[in-house]
DNA sequence: TTCATCCTTTAACAAATGTTAATGGATTTG
DNA sequence: CAAATCCATTAACATTTGTTAAAGGATGAA
């Protein structure tokens, strides 16, 4: 993928979140390089190092941990055009405390974080994409969190849908279920019930 | 208060979380407002305009919204010595999208958050304090949401014990419970069982 | 195709959690 | 002090969710 396709392939994921001028467009592009992953890849690794922004161009991906009990959770889901958890959340000291899986076959931009950073300590509209960024991951959390806490599983499931329905037919339904705070045969009735 | 005690309140509370230089310590000590709020005073309203940082004194606060069916969710409490969510997380164009409310009577110190960002581009011990303060909010985010998804009501009681053990006997059942995503009913249980 | 494997569904039962209502203790108000 | 109010607890019952096991369906490999 040469310079003007990757900006073209950037500017709408941007300009979604916060536009930026087509300067600024110019220098987040330069620093792009682009990356493939196979279905199952886990591309960021708890534990390990990791110092890249990534944006999603094509597919689907999910960050999860395991639980005490040794159980995959998954965290979020980040589908196609959306932009993954900043750098700076999801690591302490470059060290990764998160996994990230592609769910099928996954395109993204990566950009160096510390050179985004200088990017957005520099540019106002940039530092204003970085923090909608930043504002978006954290209301997607506090939007869950509340589901969570104050909802059944069925209603949370109905909101899953409303959400992410394309996932449902994509991925593993153990994966939903993990997300959702059920078992997988919680999940498989619940969507029985909501054929009925 | 004058700067001097100021000062000195802040440095340990800073430090904690990322250490800063005798300079930059001023330049924040500088935009320090001392805030007082009385038991149930809710001191940051959903909706409406904040434009600034806090930082806990003294006393102890919680973060809160409605659920669709219109009950109050707990969803996070900061302690003496604790820094509240990062203006950025909790607004967006400047309108709060959580309430904050003192559970007991409570000392902040507020900063205004265009004149902090300020400084956070201009001094890199102040970023990195910003950023740590970040991480750590959103480390707290997804430990809790870990423990939503997959342990039970008991487990997850037992660890807000371990971590917020002071607030069992200071602050309403009621409020814990919506923290802990179960009703007061439930709540009332699960003591009981753990007492025997 | 046939076998093997993986995933989803279903069933039966157990455990956890919710709902409604009543009780008792503590605190506040008059 | 007495009445009123608030909050935590308890009980009884209903509902939801988990556990274990079995069965069916889809997919891929030999």
């Amino acid at each position: 993928m040469n310079f003007e396709q990757i900006k073209e392939r950037t500017r709408p994921l941007v300009n979604k979140v916060s536009p930026v001028s087509e300067g600024s467009l110019d220098l987040m592009s330069d620093l792009i390089l682009v990356e493939v992953y196979e279905k199952g890849d886990v591309f960021i690794d708890r534990g390990k190092k990791n110092n890249k922004e990534y944006f999603v161009y094509e597919g689907v991906c999910r960050s999860f941990l395991l639980s005490p009990e040794g159980e995959e959770v998954t965290i979020s889901y980040f589908l196609e055009g959306s932009i993954l958890s900043p750098n700076k959340t999801r690591t302490a000291n470059q060290i990764s405390h998160l996994n990230f899986q592609a769910l099928t076959r996954l395109t993204v931009a990566s950009l160096n974080a510390d050179q985004f950073e200088q990017l957005m300590i520099n540019h106002i509209d940039i530092r204003e994409f970085g923090n909608m960024v930043l504002q978006n991951e954290l209301l997607a959390k506090v939007e869950k969190e509340i589901g969570l806490a104050s909802l059944n599983a069925k209603e949370r499931l109905i909101l899953f849908r409303e959400k992410y329905h394309i996932l449902e037919n994509l991925i593993s339904h153990a994966d939903i279920a993990s997300y959702l705070g059920i078992t997988n045969i919680s999940l498989s009735r619940l969507r029985r019930e909501l054929r009925e």
